[in-house]
DNA sequence: TGTATTTTATTTGTCGACAAGAATATTAGA
DNA sequence: TCTAATATTCTTGTCGACAAATAAAATACA
């Protein structure tokens, strides 16, 4: 019941008082520090952060409106649920929007993006040489992102982050170790995605994306079927 | 400057306040009572509904997280414009979204579900009889909001959701009057969208989608290029 | 007259306080 | 001892107030 978060109190310009809260929240929320159905304290928390009530609530309502945090009406408010029973739908919009952004990355890359990109996946090679496996799923994250970002349209970069975020919290949940050859079989995939996305080729980018959400989502139903801590729901 | 918004003030109960503004704010909003750039006084808003700027501000908060109105740091907030330079990617969006949730729909339809879609085309069909545009645009909405949840995938019908409310804040600038011809033509695609959600048959279902979101993107590209009072932005 | 600088006014972000509701503890009655 | 009613504590939703930040107005200066 007391998920302290433990950090200090950093000095607060006038209007950073909210995105201060809101980030802090969201961490601690998708590091699972704060796990699923945790309460947060209103009070509790203003008084760690040495501030009021108010720029608390809105970074709450903020939290609630990407779904990440449940407000029940003169109830407590408390972090959202995975819902198990239809992670059929989060895989599914997943893979779609894998697919989607790679897509349209193909078609609008700059150099710039290409550039990010590129060092995103060099980041991402040595958390798989040195087997760190929090670094890998963080920056495999920020990689997709990457490509999406290169795709510009900012639908689909909402949707794709917020399923991102997702992803980290389950993969947090359920992740032991992974295989020691699936890790490297995702390097030669994004290199490959890479190349297609440099060579503006649309088709190959599509059905590489689509290859590769599959294996992603397949590694984590296995991790969710070595795994049989939580039955059904929560 | 004087946006107002002359409504008589209900009685609220105390937990009501800021769905209240929320919902009024929003209306306003896509109706274009306030139009994109208005900028919103949060004290104003305060004394004309008759409660303190807090509830207001948290609706201000969830309104900001959904695109709908922009914040300025320290500077007053102000309704979202629309992105006339970028507009490619909403029907890019659009048209992806429609696809994916009628396929969807024709996998997942309940009995139930038909009849929520079946009693919205009856309503659609009224109104193109009637001529009475505002209402098709709105029925229109609604009807394939229905669909997107028969296939009920919360992540597609999040982001559509928001599709359609963008399109009907561009469709308020834009639409004058509609062609005959054309709006007949929605209410027989609609027909053979229910035809293949009720027979589970998805690739018909997601070719219907397609061509409907063609069209419809089509008629909006006609509207603009119509009216071009707004040579580049706002 | 036009520009730079100071002063004033407005608006935002935050605060502490308080009352309505809900949760919990306590008492009363069987 | 167990259940029902009541009282108490706690939390939330809302309020009015205040100070920082910005915009507007007024003044000084060239």
């Amino acid at each position: 019941m007391d998920n302290n978060l433990m950090r200090p109190v950093p000095e607060r310009k006038r209007g950073q008082g909210v995105k201060f809260v809101y980030e802090i929240l969201r961490d601690d929320i998708l590091d699972l520090v704060l796990p699923p159905g945790s309460p947060i304290d209103e009070i509790q928390l203003a008084e760690r952060l040495s501030m009021s009530r108010t720029p608390i609530r809105e970074a709450l309502v903020k939290l609630a409106s990407e779904g990440l945090v449940t407000t029940l009406p003169n109830r407590s408010t408390m972090v959202s649920n995975i819902d198990f029973l239809n992670l059929h739908t989060f895989f599914d919009a997943l893979s779609l929007m894998y697919r989607v952004t790679t897509r349209l990355a193909a078609e609008n890359r700059t150099e710039e993006d290409l550039e990010i990109i590129r060092n995103l996946q060099i980041k991402f090679t040595k958390a798989v040489q040195a087997q760190d496996a929090l670094t890998m799923i963080a920056t495999n994250r920020d990689f997709h992102a990457a490509i999406a970002e290169a795709g510009k349209n900012p639908y689909y970069t909402g949707l794709f982050f917020r399923l991102l975020d997702e992803g980290r919290r389950i993969l947090r949940i359920y992740y032991s170790s992974f295989d020691d050859q699936l890790p490297k079989r995702y390097v030669a995939e994004h290199d490959d995605m890479i190349a297609a996305i440099e060579a503006h080729d649309v088709a190959s980018a599509d059905k590489l994306a689509a290859q590769h959400a599959d294996q992603i989502v397949i590694q984590i139903q296995q991790f969710m079927a070595r795994d049989r801590r939580r039955p059904i729901d929560l």
